[in-house]
DNA sequence: ACCTGAACACCGTTCAAGT
DNA sequence: ACCTGAACACCGTTCAAGT
């Protein structure tokens, strides 16, 4: 986030600027619509040069998904455990719902780099410090991650939320099956941030103590 | 999956030929290789063809989406709830695993059929048959299915493990983060059927009594 | 009703050329 | 070192034509 120290950014393009147009190209037409040729038409740049700073199309949304995990805060030093784990779902929540249309990308995507790797280390330390033992600790910390994948994956309108797309409650009524029609008041609307809560609450119970 | 009943199959292409031949074609290469042109080769027939039975790609692809839902089977009919749930979930993931490469579909499209409301029906009607409100029964649901998402999502490969893509033990050892670098050994690998029977558990557990 | 093929408006990426 | 633009091998889909 912070410019590029050490070598000024003497050309109009840099990986950075090229990230953070994408994330913006994203932001505002949505990933389906993301094109090389489109990106370097918002930079004002030939296509190709594109390729100078980025490793192709693929390793471009790598790096907008690794500019949305940047933005997760450090949690509170001084929060006990479960405040520090809670901060830490809580901040991940935010970013990605900062950025609806591109979460997919840090949702569904193997990220091979470095910097991936950070908030795994934010978990990790608190727990270990607590004193998990770390074979505890990663399977814990696999669990709570499934939940929150699956649950932003909801959020962000790239998953099921039940009572599939936007269906409307005349049709789970009238669908004919019994157990959806009679509960079609509750599949019909989805408080987010209620389920998001409840499940949290649930997976850090699960934790248990060290 | 039964053929289709009332007319025959008088041409050489019907929309379940089509949906088959798609499921087919994205096992052998991947989500990213189907095109319309690659599936109507395959078929033996012109690329236009195909948009007589299928509305364009993107129907198809729930097409096929659907085809894999379909092939959840009927919980035991003399489980207790427990039972029935477990079964449910268990003939989900077997379904997904089924087909690694099209699980994607399934786990990140917003299914607007109404046969993608079948699987519903049956996690909703023991849940109210055992007396749990349709609110608390709708709730308890989501939070299942948010994490059987994340982790079929991440047996699927299309999400993070942990210890990103196939990162190697000494990567993670030599990542100068304190914490990875200790959980190393567990990072490194992940049994996906504990640690999906190890969520499912909790899940199970956290919906209590009606 | 179903199938065809030409055509249009796009893609990502390679390569040779420029500065 | 970085940028360019022509070219290649693809896309999904519209449309007019065939049977």
């Amino acid at each position: 986030m912070t410019t590029r120290r050490g070598r000024p950014p003497q050309g109009v393009l840099s990986r950075e600027r090229i990230l953070l147009a994408g994330l913006a190209l994203v932001d505002e037409e949505g990933l389906a619509a993301v094109s090389m040729r489109k990106l370097a038409a918002r930079l004002g740049v030939d296509p190709m040069s594109l390729y100078n700073h980025v490793d192709g199309k693929d390793a471009l949304l790598d790096g907008i998904a690794e500019v949305l995990l940047a933005a997760i805060p450090a949690p509170p030093a001084d929060a006990d455990l479960r405040g520090t784990m809670s901060a830490l779902a809580h901040g991940f929540r935010a970013a990605m719902l900062g950025h609806p249309r591109a979460a997919p990308l840090v949702l569904t995507r193997r990220l091979a780099s470095m910097t991936a790797l950070a908030p795994v280390e934010a978990v990790l330390a608190p727990l270990l410090a607590a004193g998990y033992p770390p074979d505890r600790a990663v399977h814990g910390l696999r669990a709570v991650l499934a939940f929150l994948i699956g649950t932003l994956m909801r959020e962000v309108e790239a998953a099921p939320t039940l009572g599939g797309s936007g269906r409307r409650l005349a049709d789970l009524s009238a669908s004919g099956l019994p157990a959806v029609a009679a509960a079609a008041p509750y599949l019909a609307v989805c408080d987010h941030e209620a389920e998001f809560e409840f499940g949290l609450r649930i997976m850090l119970d699960a934790l248990g103590e060290p």
